[in-house]
DNA sequence: ATCCTGGCATTTTTT
DNA sequence: ATGCCAGGAT
């Protein structure tokens, strides 16, 4: 591996905690894999460091690479997102973390829950913030380390009533929490710092076992995982990469302080820097460098490519999502045409749901893709159908599953499942509820049949799911009209479970680490276009990329409209978007408004007459090669108690 | 009282 | 593709 000068200043850095500003493709994740190598082979014992990023997919890309640079010995460095890291303690030493028997639970799971709270408490208020919203509102409270009432009341406009209200309804939600033995995503995070700002013998335990610390995506952290960071380290010290112009977090409380105030933070630190861009050719470097000197907060960021020039970007207006997806696949076919491959081609799309007129267009034309951020197998109806009744199994007290795995019977709603469940909470092992369920459900024997046989298959999970498939195939099948597309993922539930030991570990496995649909099935094949959301796309590169939506009401996306903060993370979720070409950047997007559809919130500043900021309204004509003059003819317009029980209150620091 | 079906509206980003 | 609600069926 060739390094320039300042990289390999970073990958021998010497001395204490260290922070390197590095932008868009200086060839950041080379520089932490070559880190790595070079710390290996200074003897560093490969389980003594400890890789930690943001995303999952950083998380692979890290180990792939690393394991072509050093082989086996890659598999024994410790490398994952933060969920995952903490989640291995977590599961290491249950009691240390008081988390016996829990199980996680993802978004949807979360809402539902944070649903039946919001019933329980207001009842029907349509002006009340909706599930979501309070599910946000937690989240974001807890990972920025603050009272849920001190954020609520700094950073929303709610009255003292409502606030009151709303914090019934997260207690609500906790309580829930705790019955049904669940832990949400946050809460991953949040037991294992508590634990480890409480107690000192855990957190001198973990400690111990690392030498150096080295974390990805630095922007992107949270105050929560800063307090994780800062409890590990020292001995350890910290090797933390980042660049606060690619921050586009901000939304589950990713604090760039982490990165500006890291040296004010570590006395002693050093912060080096990255350049030099590898990655872009000069004229699509140039588009983002324009982008963002055109925000009011100067980065003082100028990419510079080191390949020199190449072709201009294209920005191309179009009528439709129609339009646009008969364009981009047009241009694909006639690349592949040309001798391309597949597997350079990049369509980076705001929002998931953006990208689904062009998926259709890929699926016409035959085109292999597959879809990063998509729908998760694990989250499709049938497949939760099914899973529920494993999750029962593994977990009595998974009242949600309970639900959902009893009303798929005929006759079965939901006033007969709660009353159900609270009979099956009230016996004292699963052979009573076994008998409970024959007795009470003597219509349907095998709902009975069905829960005794896997909780007897807890530690085969392929059995099981075969067990779960023969009993409820035929209501399924019922069920859903198109079940033909979906009895197929079945069988790859079958094969993803024999590699796992227990039923809790497959679940917990995929509850965490959700593979999509088009990822799953077509695994074995890897010429392929790739879709993809631009926040999941941070990190990677392709020679072509295709920008699609790019147009107002997207960037900035109009949810986001008014807050100055939020608008310029908009703005960094474009550039991110654009730093990600290689060789060819395409930009489409729908400029005009043909009495298209309009999303309700736009219809609103639309009626008043507000104009729709858009980032490239006056982007300059040489910088790319465009169909219209867009310029000119703009129509748009301290300690706790041990046994305290709080799960949400902020963690006080050890060190102060 | 409870369940079921069909029509209508909605869809940010991730762990 | 899924969630929500209203109104008919059991």
């Amino acid at each position: 591996m060739q390094f320039n000068a300042q990289q390999q200043r970073a990958v021998e850095f010497d001395g204490g905690h260290v922070l390197v500003l590095a932008g868009a493709g200086t060839g950041k994740t080379s520089t932490i894999v070559g880190r790595v190598v070079h710390l290996l082979e200074q003897g560093v014992d490969p389980r003594r460091i400890l890789l930690l990023t943001f995303t999952r997919r950083a998380a692979r890309e890290m180990r792939h690479r690393l394991g072509q640079q050093v082989g086996p010995t890659a598999k024994k460095v410790p490398a994952g997102t933060f969920h995952n890291f903490c989640l291995q303690y977590l599961r290491r030493w249950p009691d240390l973390f008081d988390c016996q028997g829990l199980s996680i639970i993802d978004r949807d799971d979360q809402l539902q829950l944070m649903k039946l709270a919001r019933g329980t408490v207001i009842g029907k208020d349509a002006r009340f913030p909706k599930a979501a919203e309070l599910a946000n509102y937690y989240s974001y409270a807890r990972n920025t380390n603050r009272r849920l009432q001190e954020y609520l009341k700094r950073f929303t406009d709610h009255s003292e009533e409502i606030i009151q209200l709303i914090e019934n309804v997260i207690d609500d939600y906790s309580k829930r929490k705790r019955d049904c033995r669940y832990f949400d995503y946050d809460d991953i995070l949040y037991i294992f710092a508590r634990q480890m700002h409480r107690r000192k013998s855990l957190r001198e335990k973990i400690q111990k076992r690392y030498d150096h610390l080295l974390v990805d995506e630095m922007q992107d952290t949270n105050p929560l995982q800063w307090m994780i960071l800062d409890a590990m380290r020292d001995p350890a010290k910290l090797f933390c990469v980042g660049d606060d112009a690619q921050s586009i977090y901000a939304f589950r409380g990713a604090d760039f302080r982490n990165v500006h105030g890291f040296a004010d933070r570590l006395p002693g630190a050093s912060t080096l820097k990255l350049e030099e861009n590898y990655r872009s050719t000069q004229e699509i470097l140039d588009v983002a460098n324009w982008l963002l000197d055109q925000s009011p907060l100067g980065y003082e960021k100028k990419l510079h490519a080191a390949r020199g020039n190449g072709e201009k970007p294209i920005w191309l207006q179009v009528d439709d999502e129609q339009d646009e997806a008969t364009t981009v696949v047009e241009d694909l076919l006639e690349r592949r045409d040309g001798g391309a491959n597949w597997r350079d081609h990049m369509i980076l799309t705001r929002t998931a749901w953006a990208a689904r007129t062009v998926e259709a267009g890929l699926i016409q034309e035959d085109i292999p893709y597959r879809f990063v951020g998509g729908t998760a197998l694990m989250q499709s109806a049938h497949i939760k159908d099914l899973i529920s009744l494993l999750r029962v199994a593994d977990n009595r007290s998974d009242q949600l599953a309970w639900i959902r795995f009893l009303t798929l019977w005929p006759r079965v709603g939901e006033k007969t499942a709660a009353s159900a469940i609270l009979e099956v909470f009230k016996q004292p092992n699963t052979d009573a509820i076994s008998e409970r369920l024959q007795n009470r459900f003597g219509a349907n024997p095998r709902l009975g049949e069905a829960y005794q046989q896997c909780v007897g298959l807890l530690d085969a999970p392929a059995k099981a799911i075969e067990v779960a498939i023969e009993k409820l195939e035929p209501l399924l099948e019922k069920k859903f009209d198109d079940w033909d597309r979906r009895s197929k993922d079945f069988k790859l539930l079958k094969k993803l479970a024999r590699d796992h030991a227990t039923v809790g570990e497959f679940l917990e496995t995929y509850t965490l680490d959700p593979i999509s649909e088009s990822e799953a099935s077509q695994e074995e094949q890897d010429d392929l276009v790739t879709l993809i959301t631009v926040h999941s796309a941070k990190g990677t590169e392709a020679p072509v990329c295709y920008l699609i939506g790019v147009q107002p009401g997207n960037y900035p996306h109009s949810r986001n409209n008014g807050d100055e903060d939020q608008i310029e993370e908009e703005r960094r979720v474009l550039y991110v978007a654009m730093t990600r070409a290689k060789d060819s950047m395409m930009i489409t997007g729908k400029v005009r408004s043909h009495g298209a559809y309009t999303p309700y919130y736009n219809q609103k500043s639309l009626d008043s007459g507000t104009e729709i900021p858009f980032f490239l309204t006056d982007i300059p004509n040489a910088l790319v090669e465009s169909d219209c003059q867009y310029g000119a003819t703009n129509e748009f317009g301290d300690e706790l108690t041990e046994d305290d029980d709080d799960w949400s209150g902020p963690i006080m620091s050890f060190r102060d």
